[in-house]
DNA sequence: TCTTGCTATGCAACTCGTTGCATAGACAAG
DNA sequence: CTTGTCTATGCAACGAGTTGCATAGCAAGA
């Protein structure tokens, strides 16, 4: 039920629509969590009637009306509750492995062009934090001294560029190896 | 639908009953995927009556009957096409970086303990594929020239240990900067 | 002997997440 | 004036994953 705090998160530091929220998803909070804007529409319905949030109609000019959805006292005692109680540290699911693994069984050469393109879009992601971070907190432009809230979101930030890093380190690796199993030492 | 795959994958490295691909899901395909006996035992048989798997009945003494899974021609078939097609490259689901944004409206202190419990979760991980690095790839005992599924399984492993070097490091981070904002600097 | 633990398989119910589709107003480009 | 894009919300169906429970034989130890 993560997305559900997921969401309390996101809206206490910020009111906003679903829609808003859809697109957050795929910006700041994406470095840790996706969600599609059907699921976030689903829940956000639900936690209303639930009493964790409360809704307002906002009509709009040029642009269909929203709904702004802000947190509920019910919805920050229950947040609280959350983060009170320990989780379970979260577990893998990396398709790539399975396919590098599966490589064994078929053509290790053909998996060079997958591995570059993941190579691509990790470098891309990894520029697109870097760019966040300077903007928000390390940069002329980002405010001065970093209150509470601003410091946890950028040890975060930091987390989503260590994961990037390693993750373009490690498919370099593995593209070294695919490269040394497509051509075995001529010494041998 | 990669964990049809990883079970594929899994069984042809080596053929085994849907317990003993439960306990590999612990281990070392556990470095990628996880999955619970209840959704592997739903899957090889959904996978067996689509003819991807073959069953033998293996009774045993001393222990319940069990039923190995092996693969069949288009099981073969299946996989390979899956390599052939693109992937998504990963999403993140990392609760704890929901719960250390969502500390700016609670208690950041109360958030150490939990943090120092993920740092050991993933000390012993890492302490678990090092060992099984040695013993499997690097050590006195390794076969001496690996071969190409060897050198595709070690490089994944190495994945995984790169995974949990830099999570470690990133908790340390974590936690020191909970530790300045609980203890603000005295000269301020 | 009784309990605990391991091997071994499975059902049923539920929640979570994905995919495809639908609606609808506003605006810009062609 | 039509097509495409962006904001904005939503339903329905399906597939994936989790949780709780049930069974059953065998072995080891209290």
């Amino acid at each position: 039920m993560a997305l559900d705090h997921a969401i309390l998160v996101s809206l206490l530091e910020k009111p906003g629509s679903g829609y808003e929220l859809a697109r957050r998803f795929e910006r700041s909070i994406g470095y840790f969590w996706t969600a599609t804007h059907q699921q976030i529409y689903r829940v956000l319905k639900r936690m209303e009637s639930e009493g964790l949030l409360a809704v307002r109609d906002v009509p709009q000019h040029g642009r269909p009306d929203k709904k702004e959805y802000s947190v509920a006292a019910p919805g920050r005692a229950a947040l609280s509750l959350w983060l009170h109680e320990p989780i379970e540290p979260e577990s893998m699911r990396h398709d790539l492995a399975v396919k590098i693994r599966g490589a064994a069984f078929d053509d290790p050469a053909a998996l060079v062009r997958e591995v570059e393109r993941h190579h691509q879009v990790h470098s891309d992601r990894l520029a697109h934090y870097l760019a966040g971070e300077l903007r928000d907190f390390t940069g002329p432009d980002a405010p001065a001294p970093l209150d509470a809230g601003q410091e946890l979101q950028h040890v975060v930030l930091r987390g989503g560029i260590a994961y990037e890093r390693m993750t373009i380190a490690w498919l370099d690796d593995v593209l070294a190896t695919l490269h040394r199993l497509g051509a075995p030492p001529p010494s041998a």
